[in-house]
DNA sequence: ACGGCTAACACT
DNA sequence: TAGTGTTAG
């Protein structure tokens, strides 16, 4: 249920961007013979034509809608293109879709000041409260003839819109001398958002719609207002009239179960009939939070700050397998659970290469069926275990966790179930801190090539056998290629464009994509708060295998026992590795600084080690050496 | 046979 | 924490 969030004091000046149909935009770009037609992207081809995830507005003209069958499209619309998602390991890969999102956002990025979310892969907030404030004083818009032509064609929330006299007001009210402060404010940025989707197309032939409001929550409502290709501003004089007859199903957050019920139990049916309901009342219905969130939301305030990020907050791979397609052995799921695994391990090696991030948790969903069971009432329970990298562990890894769930699901029956869905999703993610050189220099002298020593498949010949033994794992080596957007870290921001912004005077805004994160918050996210004080120089430990269900003893418990991957940071020489501790081979930790040998041989052989530590008081001392 | 595939977030 | 449920595009 959503919650209420403080407002900020001063009023804000927030932009929401919205790419039109995007796949769309994206498949028309690659293949510039479908502009201007009918065009949907549809996924699955092999029942009933698949399903619409995107439909041109072209197609829209002919009643094409989302979630239509493409066999429903081609009746309604005969002349319809339609075009398929790109599949690899036989399910839909989005990942042109991501990338290009991302090309957007560093359009966004470059010419804006100010923060910037990510809000999906298609939609961008931005605060520009601080760039308009700067517009009024240095170059205030004053005359109409100055106005920045697409400014004038925004839509301005109960500006009369007289045909052939709107983009007269429009400009007119766009340097109103008269305005008060806060709608000066939205006038400045309908502008800078007027040449920012200018400049999006220009540099990525993608068009876009956009709200400029005083917050997020009304500058979402409005971007879709207007499209395609439009803009939309909500002056706050025009917020209370707005919202008095916006049926409560059109606000975000109640599209579903929570408007149903305004609607069902307490007859809402606009925003504004919420008006009629103390905040006490409300709260009786929905609780404290939710209560005074929708007493705000009927007023049109919302705290919500954007927040300055770039990148997802975890990743996810899955797969339906609807009716006769269900999977009802254990070595079917294995096959699917090892391809999503494949897709995921990808996505987090190159989130780890391009953005120095790491992932914590690896979580299996899944849905289950039961044979001619009526509706079953059970669900098949979602399970999660800190998550190793690598390809072949992350499999195994899901493996586990779905024997886990399908016993809680099935008791120890071994036949009759069916999987209906299947997904994995890797979360958790934190910045880490950079390090400038691979750990390759070590094993393969100075000179190596970094960007080969990602684990996985794709891991240079030399390699190989490092690879295999399971040694290492993701050195942090340098970032990837600048400037072009690459196949790896296409859904990224590299390091050369961080500097260039920089570059430009523009406040630190990539510290995140940076990974300039501390160590320490790494350490107090995956440790007991009592460790975020020791001094660490060097060494981070987390990650534990999935716990087997059998094996769980009361050590485990405690949750430390069972470590065996470290992130290890060397302020020495500056750099970062993870390391899979079970599977180290000593011949390799020769290869280390001293100071990282001396920390891994306690590690492995706590007898050895120099310095004995107290337990408790160092981080080897939740490593569990074998044999334990 | 289901809309499929992602994501974010609040609650417990 | 891990696990559930809701919402959205």
């Amino acid at each position: 249920m959503p919650v209420a969030r403080p407002e900020p004091q001063e009023p804000r000046v927030i932009a929401h961007l919205d790419l039109d149909c995007f796949y769309v935009q994206v498949e028309q770009r690659r293949n510039p013979a479908l502009k201007g037609q009918p065009t949907a992207v549809v996924q699955y081809n092999d029942w009933k034509g698949g399903g619409l995830i995107a439909v041109s507005y072209e197609a829209r003209k002919f009643g094409v809608k989302r979630s239509m069958r493409g066999d429903e499209a081609k009746n309604v619309c005969p002349g319809i293109n339609l075009v398929q998602v790109p599949v690899s390991r036989d399910k839909a890969d989005l990942n042109v879709y991501r990338n290009a999102g991302s090309e957007v956002l560093v359009v966004a990025i470059l010419s804006t000041k100010g923060k910037c979310e990510r809000a999906s892969m298609d939609e961008v907030y931005l605060d520009l409260t601080d760039a308009a404030k700067e517009m009024l004083l240095e170059s205030p818009p004053e005359s109409s003839e100055s106005i920045f032509d697409e400014a004038t064609k925004s839509n301005i929330l109960d500006l009369p819109s007289d045909v052939g006299e709107r983009e007269e007001n429009v400009k007119a009210w766009l340097c109103r001398a008269d305005a008060n402060y806060q709608d000066k404010l939205l006038a400045c940025g309908a502008i800078l958002v007027a040449q920012l989707r200018v400049k999006v197309l220009e540099e990525t032939q993608f068009t876009c719609s956009a709200g400029i409001a005083h917050n997020k929550m009304l500058a979402k409502l409005v971007s879709g207002m207007h499209k395609p290709a439009q803009q939309t501003v909500v002056p706050s004089s025009s917020v209370q009239d707005f919202l008095a007859s916006l049926p409560v199903k059109k606000m975000k957050q109640l599209g579903g179960k929570l408007g149903s019920s305004l609607q069902g139990d307490l007859g809402v049916e606009t925003v504004g009939d919420l008006l009629g309901f103390t905040e006490e009342k409300l709260q009786e219905y929905y609780g404290v939070n939710t209560g005074t969130w929708l007493w705000k939301t009927a007023r049109g305030i919302s705290g919500e700050e954007v927040e300055d990020r770039l990148l997802p907050k975890s990743h996810g791979c899955g797969k339906t397998f609807p009716g006769p397609k269900a999977l009802k052995n254990h070595s079917s799921v294995k096959s699917w659970l090892d391809k999503l695994c494949e897709e995921l391990s990808e996505r987090i090696q190159s989130d780890l290469s391009c953005n120095k991030r790491v992932a914590q948790t690896l979580t299996l969903h899944a849905r289950a069926s039961k044979e001619n069971e009526s509706n079953s009432v059970k669900k098949f329970p979602s399970k999660s275990c800190p998550l190793r990298y690598g390809t072949g562990k992350i499999q195994e890894d899901a493996m586990k966790l779905f024997e886990s769930g399908l016993h809680d699901f099935w008791g120890s029956r071994n036949a009759g179930w069916s999987i209906t869905s299947l997904s994995v999703t890797a979360s958790k993610i934190f910045d880490i801190p950079s390090g400038t050189n691979s750990i390759l220099k070590y094993i393969k002298g100075p000179s190596s090539d970094a960007s080969s020593a990602i684990l996985d498949s794709s891991s240079t010949p030399e390699l190989t056998p490092l690879v295999d033994n399971n040694l290492y794992m993701t050195p942090v080596h340098e970032q990837c290629e600048p400037s072009s957007i690459n196949e790896e870290c296409g859904n990224s921001i590299s390091a050369k464009q961080c500097r260039s912004i920089e570059g430009k005077g523009v406040p630190k805004k990539l510290s995140k994509v940076q990974g300039t994160g501390s160590i320490l918050k790494f350490l107090s996210q995956s440790q007991p708060a009592q460790h975020e004080k020791r001094n660490f120089d060097g060494l981070i430990c987390s990650h534990q295998g999935p716990e087997s269900s059998s094996g769980a003893s009361e050590a485990e418990q405690h949750g430390r026992d069972n470590i065996n991957t470290a992130v290890v940071h060397s302020s020495g020489s500056g750099n970062t590795w993870m390391l899979n501790v079970e599977d180290i081979d000593p011949a390799v930790v020769g290869e280390l600084p001293l100071e990282i040998q001396r920390e891994i041989q306690g590690w492995i052989h706590p007898s050895k080690q120099a310095t004995p530590k107290k337990r408790g008081s160092t981080i080897s001392s939740y490593f569990s050496p074998a044999g334990r």
